[in-house]
Parts: structure tokens; sequence; C-alpha cells
DNA sequence: TTACCTTTATTAATAGTTTATAATTTTTAA
DNA sequence: TTAAAAATTATAAACTATTAATAAAGGTAA
């Protein structure tokens, strides 16, 4: 499920946009005040849209977007009452990638939204001989045979490194992407990449497919 | 380079936009009516970014829109007069991915068509043969070949030696940038860049890329 | 219960650092 | 000017610390 991270102070507004979000299938987490938000910038690195008011109390939605910019290219969207020219222009310079005035009609929100989110295709997911089916929880060989079943954790991981493929996905967001309310240790992941391996590679002592990087996270790549 | 494809009717306005962008380098053809666009749609498809003016002569920038995103994810942008919001949100559903109403900010235009452009990824650094992917790991050859993965701390000395290319780094900043909490001895510098001439260096003797300043640091140059 | 998830404990791997010695360059002093 | 001494860098091996792989045990909710 894609995640979005709304920072509004006004919560007519805030659950407007949560309740619509949600409508269309968003996991949304709402933050009323910049202090807090900066507290938990995790979050905002590690969401798939981040939807940012300029004036909340504390802490500017501005300094939000600078911040979530020096380590994160998620999308951001900035809110404000402030439409003119000159606002607008330092919301996308300092990294925004749209930026909507107050007050908005809820539709172009919502469209707007659609257009910064990355494309989610929910094909099969296929690793060498074996198929990953993401609705039916099913594994099934070349011959369509059901070879075993996964369970919701191991579809969320797989998931997230069908999204990164060829990329590296660092601990850090794996925790905050798969287990965003719960702090495991590191061995947890580990575990996983165990049974992935136990199951996909011909040679789990040297993978193909699950490649660690050592201080970093993993890297899953089709050869 | 990026191409842009830009559908604009007023001259003025055009060869503005033009210049501009092939000021930032890209590479710039204008359509003035909506007739000859759709003869020429291809070139729209195949474009890196579309820019589209909706009142056009002959055929509505948004018909072609609609055309365009039949067979093309390219990114769309609409310009016009209309600013409304129902305007918008016609030019958002129809498939475009940002509206912006004239007049506008020069500035403003650029910023956005920054935005939409797909990613440029942080570019690989190349040493003679070798090419250093600095999100993967990875170091291939010039025929794309694997030829060794790296660590995390070759990679941030690599990068520091990328940043300072032709420029002297001298022991202490090395060890104060890549090495902020810890206290090595200079001789662990020495073994980096062992492993690095051994790697890069047809003869590691007599250095080409990495040369060693005494009583300073090294320098990294591109011979 | 049973399947799933997480922790714990142990072992293995390897990245990172130090140490020791050799090679080179610079400085000193006769 | 030149030989010896001092300083710095090159190199490889040894060592240490960190991290990952693995399996088993413990916990939890359906």
């Amino acid at each position: 499920m894609q995640k979005v991270i709304l920072l509004e102070d006004e919560k007519s507004l805030s659950e407007m946009i949560k309740m619509n979000l949600e409508l269309d299938g968003f996991q949304v987490e709402v933050f009323d005040n910049g202090e807090t938000a900066m507290k938990n910038l995790s979050k905002f690195t590690s969401a798939d849209l981040v939807i940012l008011d300029v004036m909340v109390p504390k802490v500017s939605g501005l300094d939000i977007c600078k911040e979530i910019r020096k380590t994160s290219k998620t999308p951001i969207l900035i809110l404000s009452a402030k439409g003119t020219t000159i606002d607008r222009i330092t919301g996308l310079k300092i990294g925004a990638n749209d930026y909507l005035a107050k007050p908005f009609d809820l539709e172009e929100l919502l469209l707007r939204i659609q257009n910064l989110l990355p494309f989610e295709e929910e094909k099969d997911f296929v690793i060498g001989e074996l198929t990953i089916n993401f609705s039916t929880f099913e594994i099934h060989n070349a011959s369509n045979e059901l070879i075993t079943t996964i369970s919701k954790k191991e579809i969320e991981l797989l998931k997230l490194f069908k999204d990164k493929q060829g990329q590296v996905v660092s601990r850090n967001e794996i925790l905050d992407k798969i287990w965003p309310d719960q702090f495991p240790t590191s061995r947890t992941i580990d575990n996983y990449i165990l049974s992935f391996r136990k199951l996909f590679e011909k040679d789990p002592k040297n993978p193909l497919y699950f490649h660690s990087i050592r201080g970093v996270g993993y890297k899953f790549i089709k050869p």
C-alpha cells in the first residue's frame, strides 16, 4: 500500500484530505505542526508522497521540505494560502514537485497527487523459475504448479524489492516501510532474506538475486 | 540530450521558451498549430517532455494531449490563458502532468519543467576503463561487465576525490570528512589509495589518477 | 493448535585499522 | 656536494571490530 504523509494544521482540511486519500487506497499519516514533523523526518523521507502546508506551527513547511530533500527524492506537494508567484517559485526551488494554492479544489488536489505518485503496477513478479502472485500469495513454477504460499510480510518485502529493483535498499528504509509502527531488530530482515534465498536461489551461498551490501542493506537484481 | 516538443502559436512566447530551454541544454522543437502537431504525433510521443498550449489553431492542445496519452506516458505540461479551476482539472484529467496558467513567470515554467523531467540519476564516475556506480556499489568495465563491488568507505572516499577533482585534498581533510567521529592513523588512508591504485591504475607504481602530494595529501586527476 | 513473526545465540565473513618493514624523498650537516 | 639522518609514503600482513548468515527457540494471534 502506498503511504502519504500530510503536514497540515487545519484539522478540517487534513481530515478531508486523509479521508479522500484513504478512500483511494492510500495509507495516510497526518502531522499538525512542524516540530513533530521534524522529529519524525524519517517517516517523511520514506513516504511515497509528502504533502506539506507552508504555514504550520513551529517549523515552516518549507523548512521541512528542505530537510526532506537533503536525503530523499520522495515527491513533495506544497500547499499554501500564499498563492503568489514568488511563493510558488520558492517552493519549487527548494525541491517541491508541485505547488497548489489554497483554497483549492479537492478534485484538483487528488489529480495532482496521482501525477506525483510513482506508477504502481500489480503484475506478477517473476524470479527465475518462480512466479509470485501478489494477490493470491501463491508461488508457482514454470509449469504453473503450486510450489508454496507466502506470508503477508514476505509479500510486502518482495514488493519493496520489486519496486526498487536494481537499487540498494537500506536496512533503515526496509524497517521504515515494512514496519512503520514496530521496531524489530535488523536480524529480522536477515531472516526474511534467508528464506527468500532458500526459495529463489539455486545456490543460496552465492545469491544471484538477493545481494547484501554490507553496512547498507540489500539489493535485488535480475541477473 | 533531452528533447522537448512545444506546441505554441504565439511566436514571441515560443521563441522565448525555446531559447531558455536551449540555454538549459535541451533540444527544442516548436509546432505552431494543432494540425501539424497531429501529423507529427510520433515526435510528441517520443519526446522527453511535451509542452502544449490549449488555444492553438485548428486542433486544440487538449485533443493533442489525449492523443499522446493513448500511446505514451511522456510528461505533458499544459499552458493556457484559461486559468480557472475547471480547466486545470480538465487538463489533468485527460492526462497532463502539470498545468500552468498564462501569464506565467518564466522561472516558474522552467522549474516545473525540471520537475516533470525524468530524474537524471547521479552520474556515474568514470576512471579510465572503469565506471563506478555510487548507488549500486558496482564497478563495471567498458563492456558493462561487473568487475567488482566496492565498500561503503571506498565509495565515500571516491566521492570525495570526485568532488575535489584536480585539487589537492589534505590528509586532515580526508580524515575529517570520511571519519568525522573516529581518528584512524594516516596509514589507513594509504591503504585505501593502495587499493584504488591496484584497481584503477595500469601501472600502480606510476599512477595517472591518484597522485600523492608529499607532506600534504593526495590529488585525483583525469589525465 | 498451527502458522507466522521476532528474538536470541552462535558462527562465519569481511571490511576496516593497525603494525611492521621497505622504499622514497627531503633535510641536515660536514 | 654528498653522506647520513629524518620524515613521509608504499606495501602487505596481521589483527580487530563490525556486520551478516544461520538455525533454533520463544512468542503471539488466528
